[in-house]
DNA sequence: ACTAAAGTAGAACCGTGGTTCAATCTTCGA
DNA sequence: TCGAAGATTGAACCACGGTTCTACTTTAGT
């Protein structure tokens, strides 16, 4: 799977509509009619990156479900799953940016997936909020808050800077979290 | 200037590498060639786009910069008009999404001006950090995770639904200031 | 070794879409 | 009234890029 990771970096890179088969092609070292034998098309090819990093979250999601500690912290070691997700496994950013872009049939697909997730995180915080530990005014949009500053990071993350992947998600699950303490 | 505005509303709707002239000229009421008597071309649509929303951002940083009262207050009177910025002046949300779309010379005066808003936010939370009325482990990242808290507000906001741009923007920055708040 | 399936390549097709152009219509001050 | 500057149009140009096609090469099972 090597060429849809390919794929997923030069969709991060330029974007979904820039991206050009053959760049994707290029960046994967194969030749533009080789890569049609392997995929049937762009969206097809975007669908896959982005349902595989679906499938990682909703894998971080299940784990936040088994933990029985405290729901700060479950929820904090989701965040950092989360942010690791978008910038360790690159095809993450190429699935949160442009949802829009696909077709409608695949599109439905990577939705259901997402807003599952979505529904679980906020079960997570309704829960919290529940019990005491945390604090939200209206939780769908708190719980959407916390996943947008997530989110962002593959807005900003260079690889190049100082800071490590893990640090940079540890300090934004930091502040994510932070955002529902009850104080 | 209806014409930015239609041509934001399209680059918002469909992103800017999908969004067609022919679009952005119809939804403008004008004719293809027409818009071209009054823009050079799309790239320089989606500058003026983005200079825009970038100028409503700084006013309302210099907003928090003048006022007196705690950091607290402050950074969540920013957040909110940053919020509104992005919610009711559809050119604020062609422009926080697809920086990058844009030719070298452009994007380097948007990206300045999107810098020096940062740094103007990021020197208040260091403020607030100072003083003993903020928390941020890193103020830097901790900046960044707030306005992304913000920023991701344009990617699910549905106008038709049931809370107003308002109610909206102030849940929002309750959670993100309280993530820097110090408990 | 043989052959069928899969892998690989390069070129060509063709629609889309950014841009340009020449021509016509409005507006408005002199 | 006249004419120049701006507004407006529709069609045409042309490159870029997704996709397809056909032919050649490698692999793998019998």
């Amino acid at each position: 799977m090597a060429i849809i990771s390919a794929g997923a970096r030069v969709f991060r890179a330029r974007g979904f509509a820039a991206a050009g088969m053959r760049d994707i092609a290029s960046s994967a070292d194969l030749s533009l009619g080789n890569l049609y034998h392997y995929f049937r098309g762009k969206d097809e090819l975007l669908f896959f990156c982005q349902d595989r990093a679906a499938d990682r979250l909703l894998e971080a999601l299940a784990a936040a479900r088994k933990d029985r500690r405290p729901l700060r912290l479950r929820l904090r070691e989701l965040a950092v799953a989360h942010v690791l997700c978008l910038l360790d496994e690159v095809e993450g950013s190429a699935a949160h940016l442009e949802v829009d872009a696909l077709p409608p049939r695949l599109r439905a697909r990577i939705v259901a997936k997402r807003d599952r997730y979505e529904r679980g995180v906020r079960a997570l915080v309704t829960a919290g909020v529940r019990a005491g530990s945390l604090r939200a005014a209206d939780p769908t949009i708190a719980t959407r808050a916390f996943l947008g500053a997530l989110n962002w990071t593959a807005h900003w993350f260079r690889p190049e800077g100082p800071q490590s992947t893990r640090q940079v998600a540890e300090h934004v699950a930091d502040y994510a979290v932070a955002g529902l303490a009850n104080p």
